[in-house]
DNA sequence: TGTACATCAGTGAACGCGCGTTCACTGATGTAC
DNA sequence: TGTACATCAGTGAACGCGCGTTCACTGATGTAC
């Protein structure tokens, strides 16, 4: 049965939210189309009516994930600590898209790889206006070592099956880059 | 046709050696058991005799993967050069196998998990040792700290469209690192 | 050392399941008058 | 504003392909005598 234009406009966000949050969790492969829709409330048929392919899901929900939040912006040692948390790790499917994503979107599609180029293009640029500092090439430098020290320790934690070994790595990852950021000029 | 079983020995490591080359260049979910076999010259049929399933094919050559290999140990900072490095970047194939497989391994058995979880483990401990200094928990930190942010950065400039930005990760990343190492005390 | 035979690694056809995708149909929407 | 009808979002059965896995068979191996 048709629905209102506003009811297939939020049909689609749903699918979107839905897909996002699967992925997240469970990886490309390991979600269906089918498991999809029923997270969105909808039956598979329709899929199609709303996205060409599976690739093309994946491509428009990574751009939709790597949108801005604005949750990074206020408190850089607080944001960092939450990133950096057991609760963070343990919670890949609200959680960061470019740690859970950033692997699995090498052997995806051209479309899907752009959009989290220019996503992570974002969060480069915004967390190296938020590292202290003045020199703007000292700043982006900051910004993308913490960031892969961030997103690797994050992957490393949730890969681990030990969980004093999981913790150790995220909190002394956390300290390093403390530290590095403490040093003198 | 029964083989010797030297010959037996010899095509259960070219397996492994295949499976190893293989899924580090295109994941665990995008090689099939018959190219695993093809590869290593023999027919899929002869594939459940060396091994219980295709899970447990994973599990293995994580295992086999990931045994120390002596190439890191000599020069900390030539070693660190080639790993942040775009021809390392460009052969995952050959390449580290944690940067490759990290991510991947969280949605795999728990065999599998556990052997990266150990591969890991001598990983750092061969890298803490490496790492100048005398004091043990400093250079521990050290190690997981540089370790993921070198994971971290390979895995980003893996994803990554944009050969600039991923040519700047690396080199970024590497000098980051390298300011970290110099900070006194 | 030679011979006879049981073993068993490898072959390739076949199976069955799950997945992405298609399609005829339904019935609410929204437009034309 | 009301009515008649064309549109089209969603449904659910069906399709076909590829994959992991199985199995009857083959013929070289290696053991028993």
């Amino acid at each position: 049965m048709k629905v209102s234009r506003e009811q297939m406009a939020e049909n689609r966000a749903r699918i979107l939210d839905a897909a996002s949050r699967l992925f997240r969790e469970r990886g490309f492969d390991g979600v269906t189309v089918s498991e999809v829709m029923r997270a969105a409330g909808l039956t598979h048929g329709a899929f199609y009516g709303h996205f060409a392919s599976k690739d093309d899901l994946i491509a428009q929900t990574v751009a939709h994930a790597l949108a801005p939040s604005g949750s990074e912006g206020t408190d850089l040692a607080a944001w960092m600590d939450a990133y950096l948390s057991p609760h963070h790790r343990d919670r890949a499917a609200t959680g960061c898209p470019t740690a859970s994503l950033a692997s699995l979107l090498r052997h995806q599609s051209p479309g899907a790889r752009a959009a989290l180029t220019e996503g992570l293009r974002g969060q480069l640029d915004r967390l190296a206006s938020a590292v202290p500092g003045t020199d703007a090439a000292e700043q982006r430098r900051a910004a993308i070592g913490s960031w892969a020290a961030m997103v690797g320790a994050v992957i490393l934690a949730r890969a681990v099956v030990d969980p004093a070994l999981s913790d150790e790595i995220l909190a002394e990852t956390r300290a390093w880059i403390e530290q590095r950021g403490k040093q003198p000029a």
